[in-house]
RNA sequence: GCGGACGUGGCGAAAUUGGUAGACGCACGGGACUUAAAAUCCCUCGCCCUCUGGGUGUGCGGGUUCGAGUCCCGCCGUCCGCACCA
C-alpha cells in the first residue's frame, strides 16, 4: 500500500468497475426515499469547458452522497442538441449539423465520463433524435388541442444575422442574445405559445418556491411584470375613423384628477389614421420608431410629442385635454395610450414642462397640500387635493374609489396588465424540431395527425445560402393534406430550442418508446429535488420549463406544478489574464526598466496573452516573443479571446480527476465564482497524496486504544460534513475534511485514529470517489465505496467535554480559561477574577458587573 | 432611473440566537531531511509598538449594548438584473 497514488490508473479501473456493475442506474421500483438531482444538461459545443466540470462536480456529490445516505438517486445526463452552431458549422465547414452534433457528443461525453460522474447513462438522450423531438411534437399537438398553441401574424424579432425570429426573452439591449446583430421588427405569421395564460400561476408560483434563490425568484417576477390598475376609455371631442373613444390603461387612477394631457403611441391606431392626412405627424411617427432601445438610449432621450390638435373628454369633470402623440409611449405594453398626470409621473412631468401644459397636484403628504411641484413628480403616500369627491381619501383607498365609479358608470374595469408576453416559438432554422403541422389551401393550417409522427428532419440539405434550407428542400415540404388528401405544405419552421430543453427533465424519469412519459413513472420522480446550474438561466429556460410544466398539468398529463423543487445557481470559473502593455517596456538584467519609442515592434493581435505566450520573472510577466513586459489583467470568467481558458482534458491527464474534482469545491462558496489557480490545483493535487499516505496507515493501532479527542473530532466532522452537503456548502465541507485530516496526522496510532481515517475514506468518497474506492480496497473491504452507507454519528460524542471561556474586561479579551462544560457561574465567576492576565488588568479595582454566559464567556465591567 | 446582492489579511474565504475575528486553503518567509534538487515534515504569518506585554483592526461616519463582522440610522464603493411598463 505504500506505493504511490496513480490517478489515471485508478480513475480508469474504478469509472470501469462502475459500468460494469450499472452501479449509478436508477432503479423506478426502488421503496428507498428517491432522490432526483439534475445539472442543466450542456449543448454539444464540441468540448466540456471547465465550468461544466464545476456544475457537475457540485451535482454529483450531493448524488453520491444521497446515495450513501440511502435514497435511491435519479442523476441522469443529456444533450441539449439543437441550435444555431450546427448549421453554422454546417456552412463553414461543409459538415452536415446532425454529423457535427454526434461526434461533438460523442466527445464530450468521454470527457465527463473522465471525471467518474455518478451518472445514470442508460437515460441518456439528445433532443436531436427523433426518439425525442417526436414525442415533443406529439406534445406540442396536445397543447395545440388544449388551445394554448396559436399562429398569429405579429411584429416579431428578426434577427438579420442569424436570419431567423427570436424571443422577447432572447433579446437584449435589443441585440440578438446569440448573434449580437440589431434586432428588426417584421410582421411574420408565427407560431406561438400562451404562455400569458399562466401569468398568473407562474407569478403566485413563486412563493412555493423556498428552495428557489430570491434573486431568481425576483428576476421572474419582473419579468412576468404584474400591473394593477384601471382600464378606460376618454371620449374624443373629434371621431377619428369611427374611433370615437380612447382607452388607456392606468396603475394611478386615483390621480385621474391630475391629468393634464393623454399621449399615444406612434403606432396607435389613432396616430396612424391621423398620418395618413397629416405628413407631419407621419414624420414624427417615423422618427419615433427609428429611435433605438439600447440602455443608452433610453437614458438619454428626450420625451417629445406631437399635437393631434384632438381633445379627449375628463370622464370627471368634462374638462378638454390635449391629445398628443408621444416618443414614451408604447404600442406593447397596455393599450399603447396613456393618461399623462405631471405631478405624479416622472415622464410625463418632463414632457409636460418641455409643452408648457398644467401641472395640478392631486396627492400630497401632509403640510404639503400647496407645495408645487418643481422638477420632480410626486410619487409617495399621502392624501388626495384638487380631487372633488377623492378629496381626502389616502391613495389606496382612492383607487378602489375611482375603479368603482369607472365600473358603475360603465367607462372603465379595474384591470391586471402583464409585461410577460406570448413565447413565439417558431424559428426558420433547419436544426429544430420541426412544427407538426400542414398548410391546406382547402382546409387551413392542419395539424399532422400523431400516428405520422415524428416529422423527421431531412438528411439531405445544403446550406450553401443563407436562410431556412427546409424551405428551399425540393420535396419535404410536398404532402398531402391529412384532411382533404389535396396536396398540401409541410410547416417548415422549427420550434425554438427552449421548448426541447422545457420537458427534458420529464422524460429523465419517464422514456416509453409510444409516448412521451409514462404518468406514473414521473409522479414518482418529479419533481426534481435539486437543479443545478447558471444564473444566466434565470429567465428564459426557468421560466420557460415552469410554463411547460404547468400547461402538461392543466391537459393532465402530470401531476406536478413546479419542476424544480429547489434550484441553485453556482457561479463561474475565472482566471487571472495578462495582457501586452504599450508603449513596450523592457526589463533589465540590473532589475531597471527600460521604454522604446512606440514607433518601432509594436507586436499584433488583441493584446491578450496565453500562458504559454508569457514567462514569469518573480511576479512580473514578460511576453516571450517581444521580451517586453506584460500587465496581469483582472480575473474573469474564461474565454478564448481572453486567452484565459484551462482546458479539462489537459488537467484531468496532469492530476487526476479528483484532484481536479476537490479543487471545484474547495475555497470559493459554490454560488461565487471560483479563481483557477496553477497552485490551487497544486494544493489539491497534495491532497490526494496526503490522504493516500494517511489510508495506508488505516490498520496501525498503536498501544493507546481509544483517543476520546479524535472520536469526537471525527463524529462532529461526520455530522458537520453532512450537513454542508446537504446545504450544498462544499468549501465548508471540504474546510471540516482538511483539519479532520490534520488531527488524525497528528493523533498518535490508536483504535481511534484508524477508526476515523476508515471514516474518512467514506467522508471524501462523494468528492474524490476514485481514491476512495482505491483506498476502500485495499483497506481490505470487499463492496464499493459508492455502495457504503455514510458512517454514523453517536450523538454523544458531539458535544465536548470541555470548553475554552473567553475572560473580557470590558469587552476586551483578556485570558481564557479552559474548564469542564457546564461548570456553574459562580465558580466562572472566582476563576476569572483569579486568572493572572486579568489580576493585573484590574489591579485591585473591584468589577461593578459581572456578565457570565455559561460555557462562553465571563465579561468584568468596571 | 428602479430593483437586488455584496464590501473581512497579500489572495480565496470561515465565524450558531450579538459572545475569543481571521477556521481551512493558497502565496510569502524561516528551518529539518538531501551532495543537490524534487517530494515530505516542522515553525512563523492582519497591522503597529517600548514585544512573557500592549494598542489597533471586518468599506466610511454615527448609534444601541456589558459586548457589534453580525442589530439600527446615514454615507461611499463594486457587481448583477430590468429598463420610457403608464
Amino acid at each position: 500500500m505504500q506505493r504511490r497514488f496513480n490517478p489515471l490508473e485508478a480513475d480508469a479501473k474504478w469509472q470501469r468497475v462502475w459500468e460494469d456493475r450499472q452501479s449509478f442506474r436508477a432503479s423506478d421500483t426502488s421503496d428507498k426515499p428517491r432522490s432526483y438531482v439534475l445539472e442543466m444538461f450542456p449543448y454539444p459545443s464540441g468540448r466540456i469547458h471547465i465550468g461544466h466540470v464545476r456544475n457537475y462536480t457540485m451535482g454529483d456529490v450531493l448524488a453520491r452522497f444521497r446515495r450513501m445516505t440511502g435514497h435511491e438517486v435519479l442523476h441522469p445526463m443529456g444533450w441539449d442538441a439543437f441550435g444555431m452552431p450546427a448549421e453554422n458549422a454546417a456552412m463553414e465547414k461543409k459538415v452536415h449539423p446532425g454529423e457535427w452534433t454526434r461526434s461533438n457528443i460523442a466527445n464530450m461525453r468521454a470527457q465527463l465520463k473522465r471525471l467518474g460522474f455518478a451518472l445514470d447513462w442508460s437515460r441518456e438522450l439528445a433532443t436531436c433524435e427523433p426518439d425525442y423531438y417526436g414525442h415533443e411534437q406529439a406534445l406540442f399537438l396536445d397543447l395545440y388541442a388544449a388551445g394554448l398553441v396559436y399562429r398569429k401574424e405579429s411584429a416579431v424579432n428578426w434577427d438579420p444575422v442569424d436570419m431567423t425570429v427570436l424571443a422577447n426573452e432572447q433579446v437584449i439591449d435589443g441585440k440578438g442574445w446569440r448573434s449580437g446583430a440589431t434586432i428588426e421588427k417584421r410582421k411574420l405569421s408565427q407560431w406561438f405559445l400562451k404562455i400569458t395564460d399562466f401569468a398568473d400561476d407562474l407569478l403566485s408560483g413563486l412563493d412555493t418556491l423556498d428552495q428557489w434563490p430570491d434573486k431568481v425568484k425576483l428576476m421572474q417576477e419582473n419579468w412576468i411584470g404584474k400591473s394593477v390598475g384601471l382600464q378606460f376609455s376618454f371620449a374624443l371631442d373629434h371621431a377619428v375613423n369611427d374611433i370615437e373613444r380612447l382607452e388607456v390603461f392606468s396603475t394611478r387612477p386615483d390621480t385621474i384628477f391630475g391629468a393634464s394631457f393623454a399621449a399615444l403611441a406612434a403606432d396607435h391606431p389613432i396616430a396612424l389614421a391621423l398620418a395618413k392626412t397629416d405628413p407631419l405627424l407621419a414624420a414624427f411617427a417615423d422618427e419615433c420608431r427609428q429611435s433605438g432601445t439600447a440602455a443608452a438610449e433610453i437614458e438619454t432621450q428626450e420625451k417629445k410629442g406631437y399635437d393631434t390638435g384632438l381633445k379627449v373628454i375628463h370622464p370627471f369633470n368634462g374638462s378638454e385635454l390635449p391629445l398628443f402623440v408621444a416618443n414614451f409611449v408604447l404600442m406593447e405594453y397596455g393599450t399603447g395610450a396613456v393618461m399623462a398626470v405631471p405631478a405624479h409621473d416622472q415622464r410625463d412631468l418632463d414632457f409636460a414642462r418641455k409643452y408648457m401644459l398644467p401641472v395640478p397636484r392631486v396627492v400630497a403628504a401632509e403640510g404639503d397640500e400647496t407645495k408645487p411641484i418643481h422638477d420632480e413628480a410626486y410619487s409617495g403616500p399621502g392624501a388626495l387635493v384638487n380631487s372633488d369627491f377623492l378629496n381626502g381619501m389616502a391613495v389606496e383607498a382612492a383607487k378602489v374609489a375611482v375603479i368603482a365609479r369607472a365600473e358603475s358608470e360603465g367607462w372603465g374595469t379595474g384591470t391586471t396588465v402583464w409585461r410577460l408576453r406570448d413565447w413565439g416559438v417558431s424559428r426558420q432554422r433547419y436544426w429544430g424540431t420541426p412544427i407538426p403541422f400542414i398548410h391546406c389551401d382547402a382546409c387551413g393550417v392542419v395539424p399532422v395527425p400523431k400516428d405520422q409522427l415524428p416529422i423527421v428532419l431531412p438528411e439531405d440539405i445544403t446550406f450553401d445560402i443563407p436562410g431556412n434550407p427546409l424551405d428551399r428542400h425540393p420535396t419535404w415540404s410536398q404532402v398531402d393534406c391529412p384532411q382533404c388528401g389535396k396536396a398540401a405544405r409541410r410547416e417548415t419552421d422549427t420550434l425554438d430550442t427552449f421548448v426541447d430543453s422545457s420537458w427534458y427533465f420529464i422524460r429523465f424519469a419517464s422514456q416509453p418508446k409510444d409516448k412521451p412519459f409514462d404518468r406514473e413513472e414521473v409522479a414518482r420522480w418529479l419533481p426534481v429535488g435539486q437543479y443545478i446550474g447558471g444564473v444566466e438561466h434565470a429567465i428564459l429556460h426557468l421560466l420557460y420549463a415552469r410554463f411547460w410544466t404547468r400547461a402538461l398539468q392543466h391537459i393532465g398529463l402530470i401531476d406536478v406544478a413546479e419542476p424544480f423543487a429547489g434550484l441553485f445557481t453556482q457561479g463561474m470559473v475565472t482566471k487571472e489574464t495578462v495582457r501586452r502593455k504599450t508603449p513596450l517596456q523592457y526589463l533589465e538584467m540590473d532589475g531597471s526598466v527600460t521604454s522604446y519609442p512606440t514607433n518601432i515592434l509594436q507586436p499584433e493581435g488583441t493584446g491578450w496573452l496565453s500562458p504559454e505566450e508569457v514567462e514569469w520573472i518573480g511576479d512580473i510577466p514578460i511576453e516571450k516573443v517581444t521580451r517586453a513586459i506584460a500587465q496581469v489583467g483582472r480575473v474573469e470568467k474564461m474565454s478564448k479571446s481572453k486567452k484565459n481558458v484551462v482546458d479539462p482534458d489537459d488537467i484531468v491527464d496532469q492530476y487526476g480527476a479528483d484532484a481536479v474534482r476537490w479543487f471545484m469545491l474547495s475555497d470559493s462558496p459554490p454560488e461565487r465564482d471560483l479563481p483557477w489557480t496553477d497552485s490551487g490545483i497544486e494544493g489539491s493535487w497534495r491532497f490526494v497524496n496526503r490522504l493516500w499516505r494517511l489510508f495506508g496507515e488505516a490498520s496501525e493501532i498503536g498501544v493507546g486504544g481509544a483517543d476520546k479527542t479524535l472520536d469526537r473530532k471525527l463524529h462532529q466532522t461526520i455530522d458537520g460534513v453532512a450537513k454542508d452537503i446537504e446545504a450544498l456548502s462544499f468549501n465548508k465541507a471540504v474546510a471540516k475534511i482538511y483539519e479532520l485530516t490534520n488531527a488524525v496526522e497528528k493523533a498518535a496510532p490508536s483504535t481511534s485514529r484508524a477508526t476515523a481515517i476508515r471514516a474518512l475514506a467514506r467522508l471524501v468518497a462523494p468528492m474524490m470517489p476514485h481514491l476512495a474506492e482505491e483506498a476502500w480496497s485495499d483497506m481490505g473491504e470487499t463492496g464499493l465505496i459508492a455502495d457504503a452507507p455514510w458512517p454514523a454519528v453517536d450523538p454523544a460524542l458531539l458535544v465536548d467535554d470541555e470548553v475554552t471561556i473567553a475572560v473580557q474586561v470590558m469587552g476586551k479579551l483578556r485570558d481564557t480559561l479552559t474548564v469542564p462544560k457546564g461548570t456553574a457561574k459562580d465558580l466562572l465567576e472566582k476563576m476569572a477574577l483569579a486568572a493572572p492576565n486579568v489580576a493585573r488588568t484590574l489591579d485591585g479595582v473591584v468589577p461593578k458587573k459581572i456578565i457570565v454566559v455559561p460555557d462562553r464567556l465571563v465579561n468584568l465591567v468596571l
